[in-house]
DNA sequence: TACGCAATCGATACCGGTATCGATTGCGAC
DNA sequence: GTCGCAATCGATACCGGTATCGATTGCGTA
């Protein structure tokens, strides 16, 4: 087995001492330019690789950050992931993501992980399913530097990034209005999430100001999020069972808009779908549908502003207690 | 700041040594069964966690592996990568995941990201435009476990997990044939994977048993696996221009066939498209073009056996010579 | 009685860096 | 001449577990 080599056999090797070896590695200027170079010269010639492991142990650091969304294979948290990587790798990070496929059982044992590697901080959306938050809470109560992302709870305070979901449901649902339809349902999200009564609220909003009135029995919410294609399936079958059927609909997440369609292709083949707009930011779904609007969110500035702010956390020299609540805007993309 | 309970906290409280009670918490039959009770007691009391960073450190392990996809935001590998993680969390390994977006650099960096984060090892998936394969070996020389899946290479032995490229593009090559179609195009992914030179295979192979002359004017390849929009409307464009332009397309994956279908809506909005058929693990796609015959991976599965090869590798007390290079068949989907 | 051995636990070095405290040298200033 | 201070480097403890070697006790057996 392969043995790398390490800073004390430098230091052998040189007839210096580990401290100065280590010093040296770290630029520091306590070390003689000419050392340093001898050095960083052997250091490199040998390949030498710094034991990040030994390094986090001593330093009480681990300089990675764990990341946890529902699941990766979701356009709009594959962009956060890549704006958080771009910071990430820029300042030294490391990052570890982690899926919770919007069960809270998968959040909690993650998170536990996560913690538990040693993580210097977590950026979090949370899980559909996630009602009781004190696994978070407990580690924040331990001076863990949490970020909060599209996904929000403000059972204490941190900084959060999201979007301006109110106003993304109200653009979105106007659009509809604005093509003629008063019949437009809303297919939500999990009820507890902090997304769907900001999204539900802008709908009702532009009903409202449009003189349209509300009917509750147009609003179906997905308890686990779309995870279940039944619940999706269920939800279209109580659309199409409805007396009057809705002529458009405002789905609240990508991953609703794809099963929702799929849905009706499957109970109603023949039928007219009807009109969808929706929160998306998929490049697949725009070639689905010619009709098909969805409000589109800066995921990738989202993630990248996210983790700056845990990085402001993590190295900041003193308890942090004023935070950011950044709220971005979206885009409404139509055709 | 908080301070975490150490395993000397525990032992002093409890008059034991250090050793003792590192015994005790990893259920060694040296300690007495009451000991291993108040051990465990106390640890559970005051909420032990085991520092796993000073673990890995003595043991030499991290009990973490490292996965190297091109992108998570694909069907294909993200199955893969939950197949992965069924494996890993049974059996106490944490997965990294790491994405080279099919750059030749971002993969280069990252496989030494990893490598120094010291994980037991590697699940690899080459990026397209690799060509370069000394960053791999000089790891695997030094003794670094490596399984390969998908997009393997064979300048070395290891452990590989691939699906039948050859008979899979035969199947979707027949299938357009099947459907009466006869002048065919391939819309290849970058030349030098292996699964491009075995997808090509499998389209010459079922054109050459129905009697259907190759033509390599109707073979394009997207060097960056499709990475960058441009050149797979570049291969879109030059069929268009064809004198005889092809009446389906064999697409060699699920990023390609976006790309494909998107850049035919853009270049030839009011043209009949092509019938296309190509690999794909997405679940959206089929909501596409009701033609849309494609051949699907047993994605999950390929990454389940790939983790389960790789923690061989890593647990094995003596050196492999013997590989396994497990090869899956795939499914045919057509409507 | 003496010896062997299993059961149980302790003391300590060690993994590979790094923080801390100190030592040495040289030189300008008083 | 001595003092102060900057520059440069060394020795060592320490981070938190764990492998290694030993020590002790008790009991069965020759």
């Amino acid at each position: 087995m392969f043995k790398p080599i390490t800073i004390k056999d430098i230091a052998q090797a040189l007839e210096l001492s580990p401290s100065t070896v280590s010093r040296a590695l770290s630029d520091s200027y306590e070390i003689n330019e000419e050392t340093k170079k001898r050095i960083l010269e052997y250091a490199e010639k040998h390949n030498y690789r710094r034991n990040p492991i030994a390094s986090s142990l001593r330093q009480g650091r681990s300089y990675s950050i764990g990341v946890i969304v529902c699941e990766v294979a979701n356009s709009f948290f594959s962009q956060a992931i890549d704006g958080i990587e771009s910071v990430a790798y820029g300042k030294g990070y490391h990052v570890i993501i982690s899926q919770s496929h919007d069960s809270y059982e998968r959040e909690v044992v993650n998170i536990q992980h996560l913690a538990n590697r040693a993580v210097d901080g977590l950026l979090i959306s949370m899980s559909a399913e996630t009602k009781d938050f004190s696994h978070i809470i407990n580690l924040h109560d331990q001076g863990l530097p949490i970020v909060f992302f599209d996904r929000i709870i403000d059972t204490f305070d941190t900084h959060t990034v999201t979007t301006n979901n109110r106003e993304g449901a109200k653009k979105a649902t106007q659009s509809l209005i604005d093509r003629g339809f008063k019949k437009i349902a809303h297919l939500a999200n999990a009820p507890h999430l902090s997304i769907t009564s900001e999204r539900l609220e802008g709908y009702e909003e532009a009903l409202r100001q449009n003189g349209i009135a509300l009917e509750e029995s147009l609003i179906r919410y997905c308890h686990h999020g779309g995870r279940i294609q039944q619940e999706v399936e269920e939800a279209v079958r109580y659309f199409l069972a409805l007396p009057e059927k809705p002529e458009a609909i405002f789905v609240a997440s990508d991953r609703l808009s794809m099963g929702c369609l799929s849905a009706y292709n499957n109970l109603a083949p023949k039928d007219r779908h009807p009109a969808v707009a929706g929160f998306s930011n998929s490049d697949v779904l725009d070639l689905l549908q010619s009709d098909f609007t969805c409000v589109h969110q800066p995921a990738f500035e989202m993630g990248r502003m996210a983790m700056e702010l845990l990085i402001q956390l993590i190295e900041s020299k003193y308890p942090v207690y004023d935070f950011d609540n950044v709220v971005l805007e979206t885009e409404l993309i139509s055709r």
